[in-house]
DNA sequence: GCCATCGGTTACTTTTTGGTTACCACTAAT
DNA sequence: ATTAGTGGTAACCAAAAAGTAACCGATGGC
């Protein structure tokens, strides 16, 4: 009685999933990762609303959970180039099946863009 | 130049999924309701350690998110029971391949049992 | 000499999330 | 009269995550 864990092998790989996987960023990395390899400030430009900050953490994370390749080359100023590994590929066709489901389930919403920006506040200038 | 938003509808579906799904219980939740209904004190015991008031607030989140149904039973003691909508329903195989994905990818880790407290931080007792 | 570039790091603050404890309403059983 | 059982809520607090702004090192170009 009084157990402190769940013993249901389901539910635990999908806890895993959800550590490594489940956040505000690194879905998106992922599948900004999936048409190739990227730059550090290519993608701070196309996640205009995440801090380098958090970005270095998220790209670190990713890479010690073994998705994420970092290439660093030996140049001034530094290049580096980050990309999906074979483990992250075999994620790829579930998040586009979460994506879908989204897509499907909620056709009320329009997913043109999303501001990234934290949705239940209001924002004041969202383009300059 | 200089965009607050990102304009990918594939990465902004993505987000939105995450936003419903991405959090440490939600997954396990829909998981756990997969079966059938569940009434409150039973998914609380399910997982002993999330605490009321957090299980109170996700339950309330996924209700808001068409994604659970709660029926309220007019006895006392109250019974309240928690079911998957069909939104829900349509989840339940994603969540199954991610949780086969974590299975298939990560090999040396033993899924079977899972500590849902904390696991960054050593902990007294597991089990009493 | 001075500034720009790139991929960060550091120190600090704010926001979000999760947790703890106490409490409630209502009834039946002791 | 008290206690147990259920599904919560309220006030308060701790920890984690995210954001901000300033800075760095090496080099090339002006």
């Amino acid at each position: 009685m009084a157990r402190k864990y769940i013993d249901n092998p389901n539910a635990c790989t999908l806890v895993h999933t959800m550590n490594i996987i489940g956040n505000k960023w690194k879905p998106i990395i992922i599948y900004l990762l999936s048409n190739g390899p990227l730059r550090f400030g290519m993608l701070n430009t196309l996640m205009p609303t995440i801090s380098k900050k958090v970005l270095t953490n998220q790209l670190k994370e990713l890479e010690s959970d073994g998705l994420l390749l970092r290439k660093s080359f030996a140049e001034i100023p530094p290049r580096v180039e980050y990309s999906l590994t074979e483990r992250a590929s075999g994620l790829l066709p579930v998040l586009k099946q979460l994506s879908d489901w989204a897509n499907d389930t909620y056709p009320e919403i329009d997913f043109e863009e999303c501001r990234i920006i934290d949705s239940n506040k209001k924002q004041k200038n969202s383009v300059d």
